[in-house]
DNA sequence: TTTTATTTTTAGATTTATCTAAATATTTTT
DNA sequence: AAAAATATTTAGATAAATCTAAAAATAAAA
């Protein structure tokens, strides 16, 4: 009962497609996270079926088995603890923690990944404000919005990022912005939703495709 | 001009073939080190010498090439800084860390492998006494000998061990020795060549089996 | 120095993960 | 409801790493 590194891929892409929709996730949708041809894809769905790790239905898209959804959760879970130590120990910054954090994630040890939770403090959220599931592969899940669906003249605190893309971050950093930034929003324009907010005394307008990818918290 | 795992782990086993035998590595010795069939062995071979990282003369074995022997070290280097992680931050004994290891120490980033030196301290050697190759490939070689050839009467520190399975760490651990322990060499039996020695007070009888694995320097 | 044994290489197959091209199913448009 | 477009699957190929069995080369023994 083994999985080999591909078949997390896969599993961790089709977990992260269910977040946005809950079931029937397609072949096209699963090729084109993973940059494979939908051929390749297919193939992999009956292999991942075999094991009883996804529902597979011909025609009709995937979803996780319980079985399936532990083990997607268990490589998340690697993938951001690991991101944690690579920020807090040995000097990575946000945007540069992802490709390191993709290999190690397929590290296979138990007691590597418990002790490692236990050497971090067992933290609840990695750099980009994602929570960590724990050992149960149970995920903590917090009421956050996006910038862009916020009210005018109210305080909030960025919690998280939905695009976590190195030049996103790269620009976030530009801006002084980060996990635990406070940010009051003044105004929107109605034509193309762009958003003048004040971050520290400064005042500056976001667009937004910049808005849109910012997870915040009323304060 | 990357490494698979696969070409890594028989760069690795050439390498550590390389210390006990300089040249004409053989294509059995690669093979039983390596858990492979023979053909199998000549077959990667052929492979690792168009990437010129062996020399290799059909029938006659191989060696490394200065860019073969760099980039073994270079795993060996990880391997070993991992090593001293699991132990010195995971509450990892020195006879849990290998098979871990040798998952790690392939894992792909430069910035990782000196970030992680850096914060160990700049470790000269790994749980079982062996040194860690430098960013440049450079190992710091001691003049250490195995306990069974040691002379009587003469007190002696543990530095390090020639054989670091499990199982001779745990008899190694039931018997209180480690790094650093302190050997008084009493006697030589010399029928057996087993010795009695004496650590803490305590006197006790090894056979050969166990002192020719054990790596000591004299006090 | 032949003969025998061992080692090494080659030839051909297998498994995993991928691809292209063609066939089939589903969805959308007319 | 038929035609067109899109999505998905199948068929057949390829590359990497392995294997078994057979052939060839080298080493050891007679
Ligand atoms: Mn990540
Ligand atoms: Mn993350
Ligand atoms: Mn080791
Ligand atoms: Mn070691």
């Amino acid at each position: 009962m083994t999985t080999t590194l591909t078949e997390e891929n896969y599993l961790k892409a089709i977990y992260h497609l269910s977040q946005k929709q809950d079931s029937g996730i397609s072949t096209n949708a699963i090729a084109q996270k993973i940059e494979a041809k939908a051929s390749s894809v297919t193939d992999m769905l009956k292999k991942l079926a075999d094991k009883k790790l996804i529902s597979y239905i011909k025609y009709k898209g995937v979803s996780l088995t319980e079985k399936g959804r532990l083990a997607a959760v268990d490589i998340i879970r690697k993938h951001r603890l690991w991101e944690v130590f690579l920020v807090d120990n040995l000097n990575f910054s946000w945007d540069e923690v992802h490709d390191v954090a993709e290999q190690l994630e397929h590290i296979k040890s138990s007691k590597l990944v418990n002790e490692l939770e236990a050497f971090l403090g067992f933290p609840t959220h990695d750099p980009h404000g994602d929570p960590i599931p724990d050992k149960d592969g149970q995920i903590q899940r917090t009421n956050k919005i996006v910038l862009s669906q916020t009210t005018l003249n109210k305080r909030y605190k960025c919690v998280g990022v939905l695009d976590s893309s190195s030049e996103f971050l790269k620009y976030l950093d530009k801006h002084n912005i980060g996990i635990g930034t406070e940010i009051l929003v003044l105004d929107r324009e109605e034509f193309d939703q762009s958003l003048t907010i004040q971050i520290q005394e400064k005042t500056m307008v976001m667009s937004k495709a910049i808005t849109s990818n910012i997870y915040v918290k009323q304060l």
